[in-house]
DNA sequence: CTCTCCCT
């Protein structure tokens, strides 16, 4: 144990924490700290009847540091060293060395804010930023500025930039501490991970293939999911692999003996191919490897504030995690990893991996700050602060459950809440069940819904949750599985058996009333109560439109409330639902229930009409028909469908449809007067329509609008007078017509008349105040355009003479001047002379 | 073609 490199560093690190009461250990892979740190501390005298805790994230790797440290003293768990974790705590007397996993400490802090006889609080592998890692660094640091100065902190880290955390721990000193590890070769091969030409699982294969003929010894793939692993298998089985090759696929989901099957040695004359998610980044360590190949993916959950939903993503891993995954080839030998992407896409990758708390459901994080007293997370201190729209979307639902009050502040439901650890909304159903007496099914569901699915295969495909709690109850009463997975059905009847027992119930009582299941799971779910629409569509409660597999019988139930669904665009599809009786909604949602007088649009008879509904959420529960709305309800129906349905619901006549144009002309040359676009007309009926629609109730009704009027009204006197002046409906040319102006398009208004009548005429008439000249259409005598011009005196001087030679063809009575501007005009189609 | 990983 002297010769680990974490010994040259403790010596800086006492030194340190004698004097401060922060310190921060950056040690790389292999160097020793989790085991060495902790020990290193128990005769320093600030420490002197006191304890240390150490806070893992995982409870595989606290049970087997304690047993470390424990054997290191020549002693058992439990004397000296201990640890604490949900339902399994070996702590003595005498143990001054506790290490915890995550709950746990933030558990210990919520019930004693000041620590009592803890001394200091070791934070390791902070670089995973957990979020109860963040959570309870936020909390200790508050513990510690305000109840305990003495409290000594330490966070550890493997690759975390320590400058961050050093200003977050009031400029504590960084130590840094090299490992021990054998050099890894990097090989970048982007030509193999062009996802545009090849999908990960094909150049997985294909660096598989060149490293068993290239390296010696096992590989690790890294590969984002069950699915891709799945698909590398089979692209590996279509051509042959070198003799005595196994592959050995390894994931969470994965029954414990294949996986260990996938961590053991190879045995003798055979390699071992293990095709590996993220798991064997840091959890597990598997002996043999000296080749790693890394597709850089990664899966994660991110919650969405959109539609409240959790969301499963693929997304390139961080630096540190794929330096982490290339140290793997190094534990016991040099080796090399293949990476299947370019050196500069790794430049872009980013740094370190997204921290939890920026990504997740907030949910529990605002329980808990609420039960510390804290309405604003701003008020503590985070190297990341919780993001704000998800927080918020949090503590709307905290308070949808009862758990705070309105103006934040925690409930004593919300106290119970957070004591059972639970998330929210299963703690929030465990305790609306204990007291409806249905303790026994809801501890169950609980269970259900935090393990995997029990089925698997075809039988997964009916999402009813009620069978998996018959197959539960059936594995409990006889120990068969049926159909289900085994080891699924032990792990939710370990889980349920923890719910029981904190409801206080026996875990030999019986399921009770199965049906109730869909009750209990509304009070988890009241955002996702769904209400049939037909063809296995529902609509749920909190607005958006779910779907289930059609054909299974749940798909016909008139209410259903589905803890599982997805988050995609459009309408989610539910994978885990249950059946609602409308009786039980109405019972026992009364509170939640909004009868309300809801004035609408009924499309058919084009009218508007009132009916009393009854809501829960979005959804109507009930309604009466056909009451008579009033005329200012009446009124505001008809400014929104016109609204949604466009203006030309309104009598543009020819005269209307050209005053509009003229004050969009207006418009045009002074910005300060109504723009006229549809766009700005519909944002504005309130003001310039409402007043003409008065006592109007259908569609028909809206042909009577008097139009004009309204246009008119939204104009003072003097602006009208402008109006008239500066945009004119006609003008009087030459020959004494009065011709009207055609305003169709604003920018540039034209007058279309026949030549003849122009005759005099030097230059082009202008309106807009002189700033506009009209485009002229020149017309011959039946009315057809000559010329189009915006310069009536080039048009004399030039053209003119062109045009007529040809008039004079046409029209060989009329008269056609050489000298146009002399000449009279005439409004006359025959020759007057 | 529904499923990364933990934890109270």
């Amino acid at each position: 144990m002297n010769q680990l490199p974490i010994m040259q560093v403790l010596p800086d690190l006492k030194r340190i924490l004698t004097d401060r009461t922060a310190a921060i250990l950056i040690a790389e892979p292999g160097a020793g700290k989790t085991t060495a740190v902790p020990p290193a501390f128990l005769e320093e005298p600030w420490l002197a009847g006191k304890t240390i805790l150490m806070l893992e994230p995982r409870r595989l790797a606290a049970r087997s540091a304690a047993g470390y440290m424990a054997s290191c003293m020549g002693e058992s768990v439990g004397q000296t060293v201990g640890y604490r974790m949900r339902m399994d705590t070996k702590v003595g007397r005498n143990t001054r060395i506790v290490v915890v996993t995550e709950g746990v400490l933030t558990r210990m802090l919520q019930s004693d804010p000041s620590l009592g006889d803890v001394g200091l609080v070791i934070f390791d592998e902070f670089h995973e930023r957990s979020l109860h890692a963040d959570l309870g660094l936020a909390l200790a640091l508050e513990a510690q500025s305000v109840l305990r100065e003495d409290l000594r902190i330490l966070v550890m880290s493997a690759t975390l930039d320590g400058d961050r955390v050093a200003s977050l721990l009031n400029e504590a000193p960084v130590v840094r501490c090299p490992g021990r590890t054998y050099p890894v070769d990097t090989i970048y091969m982007p030509e193999a991970g062009n996802a545009t030409l090849t999908t990960p699982e094909k150049s997985a294969a294909a660096a598989v293939r060149r490293a068993l003929a290239e390296q010696p010894g096992d590989v690790l793939v890294f590969l984002p999911g069950e699915r891709e692993i799945r698909r590398t298998e089979q692209e590996l089985a279509l051509g042959s692999l070198p003799p005595g090759t196994v592959l050995r696929p390894l994931y969470g989901q994965l029954p414990q003996p294949q996986q260990d099957a996938a961590v053991a040695p190879a045995v003798d004359g055979e390699r071992k191919v293990v095709l590996a998610t993220s798991i064997a980044e840091t959890s597990l360590t598997i002996e043999g490897v000296r080749t790693v190949i890394d597709t850089g993916l990664r899966r994660t959950q991110v919650f969405s504030a959109r539609t409240g939903m959790p969301r499963l993503t693929t997304v390139p891993v961080s630096k540190a995690s794929a330096d982490q995954r290339r140290g793997r080839a190094g534990r016991t030998a040099p080796g090399v990893c293949y990476r299947l992407w370019s050196r500069e896409a790794h430049d872009h990758l980013p740094d370190d991996n997204v921290p939890e708390i920026m990504e997740t459901d907030l949910a529990q994080l605002a329980l808990e700050l609420a039960l510390w007293g804290v309405r604003d997370p701003g008020a503590l201190a985070w190297l990341d602060a919780p993001p704000a729209a998800p927080y918020a979307q949090a503590t709307a639902l905290l308070r949808q459950l009862g758990a705070l009050d309105a103006g934040g502040a925690i409930t004593p439901h919300g106290r119970s809440m957070a004591v059972l650890g639970a998330h929210p909304r299963i703690a929030h159903m465990l305790l609306r069940a204990a007291d409806l007496a249905a303790a026994p099914l809801a501890a169950r569901l609980a269970a259900l819904l935090q393990e995997r699915d029990l089925f698997r295969g075809p039988a997964a495909l009916d999402s009813d949750l009620t069978l998996r709690v018959e197959a539960l109850f059936g594995f409990e009463r006889s120990a068969s599985s049926g159909g289900a997975d085994p080891a699924a059905l032990r792990a939710v009847q370990r889980e349920s058996r923890v719910f029981l027992a904190q409801l206080q119930a026996a875990p030999g009582e019986g399921p009770g009333d199965i049906s109730r299941s869909g009750l209990l799971l509304s009070f988890a779910y009241p955002d996702r109560i769904g209400q049939k629409r037909g063809d296995g569509a529902f609509l749920l409660s909190g607005g958006r439109g779910a779907a289930m597999r059609e054909g299974q019988p749940l798909a016909r139930s008139p209410y259903i409330v589905a803890p599982g669904v997805d988050d995609r665009a459009g309408q989610s599809r539910i994978m885990l639902a249950a059946a609602l009786s409308e009786q039980d909604l109405l019972k026992h949602h009364a509170d939640s229930l909004l009868e309300e007088r809801e004035v609408y649009w009924d499309s058919e008879s084009g009218s508007v009409k009132a009916r009393r509904v009854t809501r829960l959420g979005t959804l109507i529960l009930k309604q009466t028909t056909h009451e008579r709305a009033t005329p200012e309800e009446t009124e505001s129906v008809l400014l929104k469908v016109i609204a949604a349905e466009g203006l030309q619901l309104l009598p543009w006549e020819k005269g209307t449809t050209q005053l509009r144009q003229r004050m969009e002309f207006m418009h045009s040359l002074r910005a300060e007067w109504p723009d006229m676009s549809d766009e700005a007309l519909t944002d504005t009926l309130e003001e310039w329509l409402a007043p003409f629609i008065q006592g109007m109730r259908n569609l028909r009704d809206l042909q009577r609008v008097k139009l004009t009027q309204a246009l008119e009204g939204m104009l003072d006197w003097n602006s009208r007078q402008l109006l008239n002046k500066e945009a004119p409906t006609h003008i009087t040319v030459p020959s004494g017509s009065r011709v009207p102006l055609d305003y169709s398009n604003p920018g540039a208004p034209v007058l279309a008349v026949r030549l003849q009548e122009m005759f005099g005429q030097i230059n082009t008439p202008r309106i807009g105040g002189g700033k506009v000249p009209v485009l002229l259409h020149l017309l011959s005598p039946a009315r057809r355009p000559m010329q189009i011009t915006s310069d009536l005196a080039s048009f004399w001087q030039n053209t003119y003479f062109e045009v007529k030679k040809d008039l004079k063809g046409r029209y060989p009575k009329h008269y056609w001047p050489d000298n146009p501007l002399e000449a009279v005009p005439t409004n006359r189609t025959r020759s007057s002379k």
